[in-house]
DNA sequence: GTAATTAAGTAAAGCGTTTTACTAAATAGG
DNA sequence: CCTATTTAGTAAAACGCTTTACTTAATTAC
């Protein structure tokens, strides 16, 4: 350690050609250089062990093979696995990840967006926090947009059809566990959704509302417990609304049906025995939690792809689909009863 | 979106003074420029919204006020937590955190290791897979990383007394792991391991196998299980150790420990009543699988607040402390029977 | 044998900053 | 009033790399 880098001058004066030649070679760019040259020049570099100045060459070429991503939690491990896919489909096209975690923070992420921008990322992959959804920060958020000069694309949490986006057809997703529910005889249902400023929490709220609708249920709003898509808001929403005479709840994540099901161990209620609970997300984990969770599974893995092959094309100037929108998928375990 | 980012060039056109002087205004450097024109600079800079080009400025200065992190996998929660908290802890000091994900294997930690070189990183945080810990690897990661020219630090998993480290004393935890198991009259117990070239695994069984002897016990070789650190050899663990006649089970971390929880539901295995689980990392699921998960908690607080302003004093040439070790702390939940 | 073409390579400008060493004007000191 | 000092600012080199336009020498065409 702590001797120098070497750099391509080095190599120029080791060589005995200039850094033209030098680059050029390294570059894989020299029509007009003899194979003699190139292999002297790519034997010095290894022997040297020459590594090339990204910062350098990000300055002079105007772009840094860089997608910057702003996440809301990497301890979330929804998030953590669509960071996971995001780097492996993104190395693919010859990217990386500069990743930045928002913790929830509109403050973060217009921070991130900045200083995204200050690394000339070549473009972005958005989900921000909740508070940056809020329909009250929409002109705000927007006004950080305008000032970054690099394509965007939103995952997951969107603006209403404003920017590029892919997303979940969540919905669909929330009519879908509305009918387990239904078929199953539970009409009376408890609630615990995400953040209201959330459109995958508005979704899911909708689709259930508008099942039950359907077959001229309306859920009453002290069954509807505001939750913020965490394990404790689960657990404090199980308290609330087991006040009411519900025999279903649908936690709007996994971590809050895990929060449900803590609240229900400690206070004796079996499941699904005495109350039936489905969740969303499919955690890996939800498959071992007491009962095996029903829950629904978001495609991450196509979530990621897409976003990836986007923003490369939009990165590329290509035009590119404006709203991609995904299904989930029910996985139906241990965790509701049927009454029927 | 696609003006054109503005430099530091227009702002001295705009304002009508020079390069040096806004540059000097903009990084607070400006001991003889009056207020006035400082104070019309950073208006201009407001205004036009100026942001600067990090490439550049690295390139200029030499750092980039960024902290290479390398790990295995996003997706393991336990890296999840330690990046969180590592982010928090850096941005404190003013540096970000360029992330990269090995998923476990040692081709991409050389990558890696070369790409935040190239980077200009200022420090390494490391976290290298299983395989690059193995002996025979240890001459080829010790190359690549002497061709470094920043600190580095090895966190949770490292190199015997080679370069600075910060880790967890698991010898300690296997110790008090098998002490709990013991003492509650478990005189016949089987492992599951993690990877051997681990220092953490290795740790842990040592803590194991010496409190055993110092009963008077050896744990038969059948009785060990080489896993992965993963959900599935967790279960093919349960599956082998369960034909002998094993009266515990030692997962070595928590998401084995579901597994062998799997494994146990599928074929009808009571725990802790027919069998006795530890874990080991206290993962937040762990809490609420049934039973509830006795494990061991990992101290990733401290383990990031060392691990950053470890390599901040390296950065600043500092004299820091070459290993730093924590203790884990007992967990005691559910899933251990007394059989005494 | 000469002009045209190709091969082999290089000089130099530029990317956006930082920073050192400098200048010119104003002010203070005596 | 002259010198010394301070104030207010700037010119220019440097960081490491890319890339365009260029030169010179060698080869080919006729």
């Amino acid at each position: 350690m702590m001797n120098k880098r070497i750099t391509i001058k080095d190599l120029a004066r080791y060589t005995g050609f200039s850094i033209t030649t030098v680059s050029l070679v390294l570059n894989g760019n020299a029509n007009s250089i003899p194979d003699s040259v190139k292999e002297k020049i790519i034997q010095a570099a290894k022997e040297l062990n020459y590594v090339p100045n990204l910062a350098a060459r990000s300055l002079a070429r105007g772009n840094s093979h860089t997608i910057g991503v702003i996440i809301p939690d990497i301890s979330n491990s929804f998030f953590a696995e669509l960071v996971h896919d995001l780097q492996i489909e993104l190395n693919q096209y010859g990217y990386d990840i500069f990743l930045c975690n928002s913790d929830e923070k509109m403050e973060n992420d217009i921070k991130y967006i900045n200083l995204l921008s200050s690394r000339a990322v070549d473009g972005m992959l958005l989900v921000l926090s909740a508070e940056s959804m809020q329909p009250q920060n929409h002109t705000l958020i927007k006004g950080t947009l305008e000032n970054i000069f690099v394509p965007y694309l939103f995952i997951d949490r969107y603006f209403e059809n404003d920017a590029h986006q892919v997303i979940i057809d969540n919905y669909q997703g929330g009519l879908d566990v509305a009918k387990v529910l239904y078929d199953n005889g539970h009409h009376n249902i408890g609630l615990i959704t995400g953040p209201q400023s959330l459109n995958s929490s508005q979704n899911r709220l909708g689709g259930v509302v508008d099942f039950y609708a359907s077959k001229g249920i309306q859920i009453p709003s002290q069954n509807i417990y505001i939750g913020k898509y965490d394990y404790d808001t689960g657990y404090l929403g199980a308290q609330e609304l087991l006040k009411n005479k519900i025999t279903a709840i649908f936690a709007f994540n996994d971590l809050q049906a895990y929060g449900v099901l803590e609240y229900c161990k400690d206070h004796d209620i079996k499941v699904p025995q005495d109350l039936s609970l489905m969740g969303f997300d499919n955690l890996e984990t939800s498959k071992v939690v007491s009962p095996k969770l029903s829950t629904v599974q978001q495609p991450i893995d196509k979530l990621s792809l897409t976003a990836a092959s986007s923003i490369i094309g939009m990165i590329e100037g290509k035009d590119v689909k404006k709203e991609v929108k995904f299904g989930a998928k029910l996985i139906i375990r241990d965790s509701v009863r049927s009454l029927v």
